[in-house]
RNA sequence: GGGCGAGUGGCGGAACGGUUUACGCGUAGCACUCAAAAUGCUAUGGGAGCAAUCCCGUGUGGGUUCGAAUCCCACCUCGCCCACCA
C-alpha cells in the first residue's frame, strides 16, 4: 500500500494545474459571471501571514464551489505594495524598495501557490507597477477636474523623532506608529480628498429603499457610526456688543434644540474665528492667547490622557444672545469643543448635557433646567422630557418642540435645520517616497496645474537615499532634477508636488484593475464592457478593521467612477463578509517580537497545504478570532491520512450498493454545501469527518458515493482530492465535475430516538417509527419500564408531545 | 464613555426552545512492535455507588415555559472597534 505523500501529491498537482491555466476566468463567458474578492496583502518582508490564508483558503472554498456550479469564476490576486514598512526597510538598508518590494511579492507568490489557491494568476496586479499608478493617478486627476480634491491646511500629526508627518491611522494611542514617540499636532497643507460629498450616499445605499447591500449587519452599523450622521440645527447668536460699524455673530449647531432655553454660555473651539476677528474686544485676550497656546503644545497623547478634565477661559467683553429669548450669554474657549465638527462652537446647555454639566460645575456657571423629567441638582438629565421655562413652548414634549422651534428659527431666520456628519474629508498626502505621486505641477505664474493626462505616470525617480528633509517634506523634495519641471501651461520654471498619495489609494480600485489588467488597466470607455461584464463584486471577504478604511474609501471612488460615467454600478461590492484574526498560541496578537508567528513554509513542510488549509477551516467559527494550535493540525492531517488510507484499502466498486451510506452521504452534501455559504466551514469539515469515520468502519464502498464524497472535500483539500480522483480512473480534473445536489427524499430518517421526558427530565430514549402519533407515542412511552417505575404511585395530568422529537409526561 | 461581539468538559468548539458536550485535540488503558514512532480499538464533565442507577452541571442572580446554554431583565468578566462628535 502506497502511504499519503503529500509533498509528492502537492508538487504534481500545483504543476498540473499551473501547467494547464486551471483557473483563468474566460472574460464574455457564456456562463453566468461569478467575481469573487479577497484582500490583497501587503508583501511585507515576514512572509505570508496565518491572518491572510484562513480568508484565503475560505474564498477559495466559494470560488472553487462556484465553478463546479458552473459558474465563469474571477478569482483574482494581486499585490498592494505601496507602504511603509518597505520604506522603512529601505531607509535601514539602502535598498530600493522596488527590489525589496519584488523579492516579498516573489516569496508571497511562492506561499500562496503552495497552498494550492485557485487564483487567476495572469490577471496578477501590482499597486507599484508605474501601468498600474498610471491610473491611480489618472483617477486623482478626474477628482480635481470636478473640485474634489483640494489643497488644505490641515493639523497633522507630527513625530518628533522620526520628523515626519503621519496619518491618523499612523498614530496610536497618541504615539508614532513606528518609533513609539510622542506626536504632536502642526498645521500644513495637505491634499484632501471631498469623501464628505457622498456622506449621504454612502449612507442610503446601505439599506432600502435607495439601496440594499448583502453586508453583515454589524459592518453596516459600523459604516453608519463611522459616517455619523445626525440631524439638528445651526442657531445664530449675535454678539451684543460688536466693535462700532461690524456685524458678528457665532453659529453653533445642535441636536437638542428644544433645550435652548437652558443655555447659559456659548464654547468655542480654540481654532474659532471669533477670536481672532474680536482680539481687541477681549479684554482678558492675553490668558485666551496663552491658553490656546498652552492647547495647540498638547501633544495627542496628552490630549487623550487628559480627555475627561475639561479646560476652558472666558472671553472677557464680549457676549452673545440667544435670539429665543434675547438673554445675553458670556462666552468660553474650551479645547472639549472641536473646531473640525459641526460649526466649532457649542451652545452650553449644562442642565441637560453631561459635558457642559462638568464644565458648568467646574466654574462656576449657571445650570438651568429647561426639559424637566430628571434631577439636576444630582447629574445633568439627558432624555427626551415635557419643556420647562420656555416661554412659549412650555409643555411641549422634547420632540414636538424640536420641531416647532426649527420652523420658528426658519421664519425669523435666525438659524435652519441642518445635518451633520462625523466623517471628515479624507487626508490625501503622505511625506513619504514611496507611494503613488500626486500628479500636479506648482507653478509661480499659472499656480496649481495638474499633469496632463498624457503625461502620465508621473513615476517615482529612482534615488539613493529615502529619508525624510528636515521641513518635513517627502524625500522627493530632495531630488532637484525630478523636482524641477517645466510648467505645462507656461512653460515657465516650476515645481512637481512632492506629496505622494497614502497606501489606501492603490487598495481603492483594485477591484476594477483584475477585470481590466489583461488591457493595461485602461479605465476609459473602451474598457467599459468589460467592467459591465464582471462588476459587480458577487462576495468580497475581508478583515472588520478595513470597514471604515478600504472597504469605505472604495465604495466612495466606485461611486465617484460611476457618476463620471467609467463603471457601470454606483455600489462596487454586493455582499461583504468578515473574517475572525488569528491569535499567536498564547492567545496574543501575532507579532515577531512575541515570537509567536506560524511560519507558512513550516506548516506546509511538515503537515501540508491540504491538512493546513483544512485545519485553518476547522479550528473554529470563521469569523471569530481564535488561537493558533499546531497539536490541532495533526487532527486534520490524520483525517486526511484515512482519507488515503480507504481508498487505498477499501473494496471500492461500482458493484456494490450501500443505502445506509447513501443516506449519510446525501445528509454530508446538504450540509457541507450549506456550510459553506454560511462560512460555516470549522461544521462542514466535521461532517466531512464523521462521513469518513463511517466509511472507515467498511470493507467495501460504492464507487459513485466514494466519488461524490471527493467532490464535496475537493475545495477544501484540492490536492489530495484531484489525486484519488485520478487514481480512480479519471481522465478530467476533478474540478470539471459538477457540484452534487443532494436528494431530499433520501435524508429522510424513517425511525427517531424519541425522548421521554417525565416531568421534563429525560428518563428514557427509545427508537421508534417516524410520524407516529400522539397515542402512539404515549402508549410506547407508559410500556416502558423506567417510565412505570417513574409513575408509580402519581397521576397523569398531561403530556406534551413534539412530533419526531419526544414526549413529556407531566404527573 | 459609546458601539459590536463572546462567556458550554483539561483545551478548540457543536447544539441556538426539546437527550448539553457532535467533530477534533489532549489524557488513560489495550492491540501491533524486540522497542519506539505511526496506526487501530476502548474509555474520558463533576460527584455517590460493586452495580443498575441517582444527584449536580452551559459566567452570576432573577423571570417566562411542560421544558432554557438557547427567549426576557439585572449584574460580572473578557475581546475588538471608536472615543470630548454638541
Amino acid at each position: 500500500m502506497e502511504k499519503y505523500n503529500f509533498k509528492k501529491i502537492e508538487a504534481k498537482w500545483r504543476k498540473y494545474w499551473e501547467k494547464n491555466k486551471f483557473y483563468q476566468a474566460e472574460d464574455f463567458s457564456k456562463k453566468p459571471k461569478y467575481y469573487c474578492l479577497i484582500e490583497f496583502p501587503y508583501p511585507s518582508g515576514e512572509g505570508l501571514h496565518v491572518g491572510h490564508t484562513r480568508s484565503y483558503t475560505a474564498m477559495d472554498i466559494i470560488a472553487r464551489k462556484r465553478r463546479m456550479e458552473g459558474y465563469n469564476v474571477l478569482h483574482p490576486i494581486g499585490w498592494d505594495a505601496f507602504g511603509l514598512p518597505t520604506e522603512n526597510y529601505a531607509i535601514k538598508t539602502g535598498v530600493h524598495p522596488k527590489i525589496v518590494t519584488k523579492k516579498n511579492t516573489d516569496t508571497f507568490r511562492r506561499q500562496l501557490k503552495s497552498l494550492g489557491f485557485s487564483f487567476d494568476w495572469s490577471r496578477e496586479i501590482n499597486t507599484t507597477d508605474p501601468e498600474y499608478y498610471k491610473w491611480t493617478q489618472w483617477i486623482f486627476l478626474q477628482f480635481y477636474k470636478k473640485g474634489l480634491a483640494y489643497k488644505k491646511k490641515m493639523p497633522i500629526n507630527w513625530c518628533f523623532s522620526c520628523k515626519i508627518g503621519l496619518a491618523n491611522e499612523e498614530v496610536i494611542d497618541g504615539r508614532c506608529e513606528r518609533c513609539g514617540g510622542e506626536t504632536e499636532k502642526r498645521e500644513k497643507e495637505q491634499w484632501m480628498l471631498a469623501i464628505t460629498k457622498y456622506a449621504d450616499r454612502l449612507l442610503k445605499d446601505l439599506d432600502p429603499p435607495a439601496g440594499g447591500l448583502d453586508y453583515l449587519e454589524k459592518i453596516k452599523i459600523q459604516q453608519k457610526n463611522w459616517i455619523g450622521r445626525s440631524e439638528g440645527a445651526v442657531i445664530k447668536f449675535s454678539i451684543s456688543n460688536p466693535p462700532a460699524g461690524g456685524q458678528f455673530s457665532i453659529n453653533v449647531f445642535t441636536t437638542r434644540l428644544d433645550t435652548i432655553f437652558g443655555c447659559t454660555y456659548l464654547v468655542v473651539a480654540p481654532e474659532h474665528e471669533i477670536i481672532k476677528n474680536l482680539e481687541l474686544k477681549i479684554k482678558n485676550l492675553g490668558e485666551v492667547k496663552k491658553y490656546i497656546d498652552q492647547t495647540k503644545k498638547k501633544s495627542d497623547l496628552q490630549r487623550t490622557e487628559l480627555a475627561k478634565e475639561k479646560t476652558g477661559v472666558e472671553l472677557k467683553g464680549i457676549k452673545a444672545i440667544n435670539p429665543f429669548n434675547n438673554e445675553e450669554v458670556p462666552i468660553f474657549v474650551a479645547d472639549y469643543v472641536l473646531a473640525s465638527y459641526g460649526t466649532g462652537a457649542v451652545m452650553a446647555v449644562p442642565a441637560h448635557d453631561e459635558r457642559d454639566y462638568d464644565f458648568a460645575k467646574k466654574y462656576n456657571l449657571v445650570i438651568r433646567e429647561s426639559v424637566s423629567g430628571g434631577n439636576i441638582t444630582k447629574q445633568a438629565f439627558v432624555n427626551d422630557g415635557i419643556l420647562i421655562n420656555s416661554g412659549q413652548f412650555d409643555g411641549m414634549t422634547s420632540e414636538k418642540a424640536r420641531e416647532e422651534m426649527t420652523k420658528w428659527l426658519e421664519k425669523n431666520k435666525f438659524g435652519k435645520k441642518t445635518i451633520q456628519y462625523k466623517l471628515r474629508d479624507w487626508i490625501f498626502s503622505r511625506q513619504h517616497y514611496w507611494g503613488e505621486p500626486i500628479p500636479i505641477i506648482h507653478c509661480n505664474k499659472c499656480g496649481e496645474v495638474p499633469v496632463s493626462e498624457k503625461d502620465l505616470p508621473v513615476k517615482l525617480p529612482d534615488v539613493k537615499k529615502y529619508e525624510p528633509t528636515d521641513t518635513g517634506e517627502s524625500p522627493l523634495a530632495n531630488i532637484k532634477n525630478w523636482v524641477n519641471v517645466k510648467c505645462p501651461k507656461c512653460g515657465g520654471q516650476a515645481k512637481r508636488e512632492t506629496d505622494t498619495m497614502p497606501n489606501w489609494a492603490g487598495s481603492s480600485w483594485y477591484y476594477l484593475a483584475y477585470p481590466l489588467s489583461r488591457k493595461n488597466y485602461k479605465l476609459q470607455t473602451a474598457n467599459h464592457k468589460l467592467l459591465k461584464y464582471w462588476m459587480p463584486i458577487d462576495w468580497y471577504n475581508g478583515g472588520m478593521e478595513h470597514t471604515t478604511l478600504n472597504l469605505l474609501y472604495s465604495r466612495f471612488w466606485n461611486k465617484f467612477l460611476y457618476d463620471i460615467g467609467v463603471v457601470s454600478t454606483s455600489e462596487p461590492y454586493k455582499k461583504r463578509t468578515s473574517h475572525g484574526m488569528i491569535l499567536g498560541e498564547d492567545g496574543e496578537k501575532m507579532s515577531k517580537s512575541k515570537g509567536n508567528v506560524v511560519n507558512h513554509d513550516d506548516v506546509v513542510a511538515n503537515f501540508g497545504a491540504d491538512a493546513f488549509r483544512l485545519y485553518q477551516m476547522f479550528m473554529g467559527p470563521f469569523s471569530q478570532a481564535i488561537p493558533w494550535d499546531s497539536r490541532g493540525i495533526e487532527g486534520t492531517k490524520r483525517f486526511l491520512g484515512k482519507v488515503w488510507d480507504i481508498s487505498q484499502t477499501k473494496n471500492i466498486s461500482d458493484k456494490i450498493n450501500n443505502k445506509e451510506l447513501e443516506k449519510l452521504l446525501h445528509k454530508t452534501i446538504k450540509k457541507v454545501s450549506e456550510d459553506i455559504e454560511d462560512m460555516n466551514f470549522n461544521t462542514a469539515v466535521s461532517c466531512l469527518m464523521i462521513f469518513i469515520n463511517k466509511c472507515y468502519e467498511l470493507n467495501d464502498l460504492p464507487k459513485e458515493i466514494w466519488e461524490k464524497f471527493l467532490i464535496i472535500l475537493s475545495p477544501f483539500a484540492p490536492f489530495v482530492a484531484e489525486e484519488i480522483w485520478e487514481k480512480l480512473g479519471n481522465k478530467k480534473s476533478v474540478f470539471m465535475e459538477s457540484w452534487p445536489k443532494y436528494n431530499p427524499k433520501l435524508i429522510i430518517d424513517d425511525v427517531f430516538e424519541m425522548v421521554i421526558q417525565i416531568n421534563g427530565k429525560v428518563r428514557d430514549t427509545v427508537s421508534v417509527k417516524k410520524d407516529i402519533s400522539q397515542k402512539e407515542a404515549e402508549d410506547i412511552a407508559l410500556s416502558r419500564e423506567k417510565v412505570k417505575n417513574w409513575i408509580k404511585g402519581g397521576k397523569i395530568k398531561k403530556t406534551i408531545f413534539v412530533p419526531n422529537r419526544l414526549i413529556n409526561i407531566l404527573i
